[in-house]
DNA sequence: ATCTATTCCTGGCTGC
DNA sequence: TGCAGCCAGGAATAGA
């Protein structure tokens, strides 16, 4: 499942490889990956070159002369160079120089183009690295959820998913249940700083590999050996002993130790 | 405006 | 061994 730092390390294996390319064909062999994309003929996509890469939280836009070409990866969603046609096979893009195929088994992820960065695109909140402890503070003031469902929505922070609110809240020692909006400002200051760590760690090991992540040269990442609650319940914390519980929070699987993060 | 629940999808796992 | 049923989860959407 790529989040900030999987896609990031994605897009670097990308834009070097990809830039000042043309696009030769584009070719799309599922109509669900389309979805977000309405009355759009990939053929105007064709022999426009590519302007530069960017990566908007876990989005990858790929600028073009007239168009911008969004990309998600959902939960399985890989990009991947020449690596050949499979069954789950969604696109291809061909360049002058090289193919770049995108694979999708469960089909979450989406692509679509404009002309302008879509309005949604536009709505997310900021990089967590470009925000100031006050106003992550400010941003969570009043805010009557789980601290934890509030990490999770992009509007408010872009870029972090399950895995990584799990493990900065633990680094935190902050409980994922914890209102968003008691947290006071030096706990606040605490938590962002977690997260900016995490997320520079994760980065510097390539991302985690929980699945079957790899990036586009087929490479895993190696992060998932940092992981201290993510995926580790019953397990000892290794802060105190006391066995990683997981519980579900927002409809999604949370994990954390209950003497830790209060 | 804010929050919660539901939906999409399918390989892999669990349990009978 | 075989298979039904459930699980994982990001983001859009509907409903409260």
């Amino acid at each position: 499942m790529p989040e900030l730092p999987e896609v990031e390390t994605i897009v670097n294996a990308l834009a070097p490889r990809l830039s000042g390319r043309r696009v030769i064909s584009a070719e799309f062999l599922s109509s669900l990956v389309l979805r977000h994309c309405i009355g759009g003929d990939p053929q105007e996509l064709v022999q426009q070159t590519v302007a530069k890469l960017e990566r908007r939280g876990k989005f990858i836009l790929i600028h073009l002369e007239r168009h911008v070409l969004v990309i998600h990866l959902g939960m399985t969603g890989k990009l991947l160079f020449d690596s050949g046609r499979s069954p789950y096979t969604r696109a291809i893009f061909g360049f002058d120089g090289c193919t770049l195929f995108y694979e999708d088994i469960r089909q979450f992820g989406s692509i679509e183009w404009s002309t302008v960065v879509p309005k949604r695109i536009e709505l997310l909140g900021p990089e967590p690295f470009d925000i100031t402890p006050a106003a992550f503070h400010r941003a969570m003031r009043g805010r009557r959820t789980p601290v934890k469902s509030l990490l999770l929505n992009q509007q408010v922070l872009r870029g972090l998913g399950n895995i990584y609110v799990d493990e900065s809240l633990w680094r935190a020692g902050i409980n994922p249940r914890r209102l968003a909006g008691k947290l006071s400002g030096p706990r606040a200051a605490r938590l962002l700083e977690e997260i900016q760590n995490v997320l520079n760690e994760a980065i510097q090991h390539r991302g985690s590999s929980i699945s079957d992540y790899v990036d586009a040269d087929g490479r895993k990442g190696g992060f998932q050996l940092q992981h201290r609650v993510y995926g580790r319940e019953g397990k000892p914390c290794v802060n105190c002993g006391t066995p990683i519980r997981r519980i579900v929070l927002g409809q999604r699987g949370t994990h954390y130790c209950p003497k830790c993060q209060r």
